[in-house]
RNA sequence: GCAUCCGUAGCUCAAUUGGAUAGAGCAUUUGACUUCGGAUCAAAGGGUUGGGGGUUCAAAUCCCUCCGGAUGCACCA
């Protein structure tokens, strides 16, 4: 266990003998700024507050009940009431002898393990993966190696919009116009041209709207013709996504796409019915509004010309079919009764934050026992823009392929490193820069904070200063080149010896990489793989100062050389392992 | 109109239960080293956290209000 959690161990144990009515849950051990100590606790102060307690008077009454002499040299009242804890140097050595013996690197894997279903990436079959996909792609991806990282049972499930309104239209355009000779060679772009130009003939010519509708008909009758032509769509799309994601190495382990929830709409719909949670209206069925809400927090009301009107979920379109309100309890439904999670998260844009909430409603109402022990989560995110501050578009005006992104990324590149590493056979730079750029677009993507908008820069993402992947891409190749010139790492593998921090960048680097567990904690609680993009930044940064001030290989003793080698080490582990919990790759030479 | 999210340095963004003097990068200026990888590092300037009010020992964070932006508002997903 890290220390600071044994800290925060023993001062909820101390709080509890003091406090006996307190909920210690919150009574929280943090990392603080360097000038006030390792650790701090600003808890005493919330719990005095509430109790009208004097907050240093508490602070120290707990202090009294406190040993933690076996780890921190002197824990201080400041402040107001805040609780510094020092670590003992002692300690923080011993806690990185135990990682370069390969006990920990600074995590512990969870004590209460939650089963989470993750939703994301949900691309649509005959469209091509654009631009916006890489965000719920690269979020979830991350968030499903931190939580697993962490030991939480993870499913993640790629529903895939492989069911619609959407498919008449595509089934009249490959009757009629199919290009064969177009499909053959790019089979998304012509799918893609056929529901455009349909697309366009419905909204000018309502005859033709119905005829699309006719054959959406039949597919849902079931009618081999149409069913046959909608699964070689299916096909045809799986391969684009296959390849998408095996650049991005990004796996699911289910992959159940709306259709897959096909048989169970009609019985979701008559629960909803019997239950007396939707009802009929304007020829369709939905959920409205309970009334337990005002209706500025309703979500199943909205205003209209100053008066509150229903704003239901709809489950069942007058015409009879479903919607994507329906799909969705039914894939709630399916995930409970199949893994019985503690959660469903949802990663999608934010722009759907509306839907979620009507959805997760209705779920309360409709399953109110599962509602207890199973949280919905929607992580939503913020769109990716052009440096004109409007949605990121091609020159043309056209959507962005997410294909021809991570082509472009390679590129740009592979001419970088053929410029700065031009003695590198072609090959080696090939993949130098297949790992820089696939890993440019993921940690630009991942660094702001998801739920705001943010401006798309090739130049800002593939810049080898500042908070980019290459940047800390070269921090690792840099700490690996020490080894591949000492040729020192067998040795330290074999006999890790004794770490000493004596340098003040030592402590500083040291003291860093036993926050990486508190950092992933962060991030699977807030859904929130940003705080580890900053967390390695900062890493980098520590390191460097070190590197700077440290030499190692030059080290003025064997004793020492030995000791900031095991700190390189370390820190290229945290980075490597870090960095491909976002989803990116490392390289040892760039 | 109503709702949601947002507004932080010239630009792009951080800020982990409300915590101590709001931090980085870019850009600008200055400096270091015939380099344990210069694809480097150090330093400086730059802020009334959109405005105003409130709660609190403590507010970028919570509440109210105004201004500005994005998004969403039954039978597309």
């Amino acid at each position: 266990m890290l220390p600071h959690q044994q800290i925060e161990l023993k001062l909820q144990a101390a709080v509890r003998t003091v406090l006996p009515d307190a909920d210690v849950a919150a009574v929280l051990v943090r990392p603080c700024d360097a000038k006030f100590g390792d650790y701090q606790s600003n808890a005493l102060m919330s719990l005095a507050k509430v109790r009208r307690l004097n907050p240093r008077q508490l602070a120290a009454d707990t202090l009294a009940r406190l040993d933690v002499a076996d780890l921190c040299s002197a824990v201080e009242i400041a402040g107001a009431g805040f609780l510094n804890f020092r670590l003992k140097p002692a300690v923080l050595a011993q806690t990185l002898e135990a990682a370069a013996r390969g006990e920990h690197l600074f995590f512990d894997r969870t004590a209460a393990p939650r089963t989470v279903v993750l939703d994301f990436s949900s691309p649509n079959v005959a469209k091509p993966m654009h631009v916006g996909h890489i965000r719920s792609t690269g979020i979830g991806d991350a968030l499903q190696r931190t939580l697993r990282l962490l030991g939480h049972p993870v499913i993640s499930d790629n529903h895939i919009g492989d069911w619609g309104t959407q498919f008449g239209k595509l089934l009249l355009g490959w009757k009629q116009i199919l290009n064969r000779e177009a499909l053959r060679s790019d089979p998304i772009a012509e799918m893609e041209r056929l529901y455009q130009a349909i697309n366009a003939e419905c909204d000018a010519s309502p005859a033709r709207l119905e005829e699309a509708k006719a054959e959406l008909v039949k597919l849902q009758a079931g009618d081999p013709e149409n069913i046959a032509l909608w699964q070689e769509m299916i096909r045809l799309s799986q391969v684009q996504f296959d390849t998408i994601y095996s650049r991005l190495n990004v796996k699911f382990d289910q992959a159940l796409g709306e259709s897959f929830y096909n048989p169970q709409l009609a019985a979701v719909v008559a629960d909803l019915l019997a239950r007396g949670l939707a009802r009929e209206s304007e020829g369709a069925v939905g959920v409205f509004s309970d009334g337990t809400l005002p209706p500025r927090e309703d979500p199943f009301l909205v205003s209209r010309d100053g008066e509150w009107i229903p704003d239901p979920a709809l489950v069942r379109k007058s015409d009879g079919g479903f919607n994507y309100m329906t799909t969705d309890l039914a894939t709630v439904d399916y995930r409970l009764k199949t893994w019985a999670p503690q959660e469903i998260v949802y990663v999608v844009d934010d722009r759907q934050a509306g839907h979620f909430k009507k959805l997760f409603d209705v779920f309360a109402r409709w399953k109110p026992e599962a509602a207890k022990t199973t949280k919905l989560v929607h992580v939503g995110f913020g769109k990716i823009l052009g440096d004109d501050g409007k949605p990121f578009k091609t020159r043309s005006g056209g959507t962005v392929k997410l294909g021809d992104l991570l082509n472009e990324a390679e590129e740009r590149a592979f001419q970088t490193v053929s410029e700065k590493s031009g003695d590198l056979p072609e090959a080696q730079r090939r993949e130098i820069a297949r790992v820089v750029g696939l890993g440019a677009v993921k940690y630009a993507d991942l660094l702001p904070n998801r739920q705001s908008d943010y401006i798309f820069s090739w130049d800002k993402m593939l810049a080898l200063q500042g908070n980019t992947a290459p940047y800390l891409l070269y921090a690792y190749a840099r700490i690996r080149s020490i080894f591949r010139k000492s040729e020192a790492e067998s040795a330290l593998r074999q006999a890790p010896g004794a770490i000493v921090l004596a340098h003040p960048a030592e402590l500083a680097l040291a003291r860093h990489l036993l926050n990486f567990g508190l950092t992933l904690e962060a991030v699977a609680g807030e859904y929130r793989p940003n705080f580890l993009c900053n967390y390695l930044f900062e890493l980098a940064g520590q390191f460097t100062g070190f590197y700077e001030n440290c030499p190692v290989l030059k080290a003025e003793d064997p004793a020492t050389r030995t000791s900031r080698l095991a700190l390189c080490d370390l820190t290229a582990r945290v980075l490597k392992l870090g960095l491909e919990t976002l989803g990116i790759e490392t390289v040892e030479q760039m």
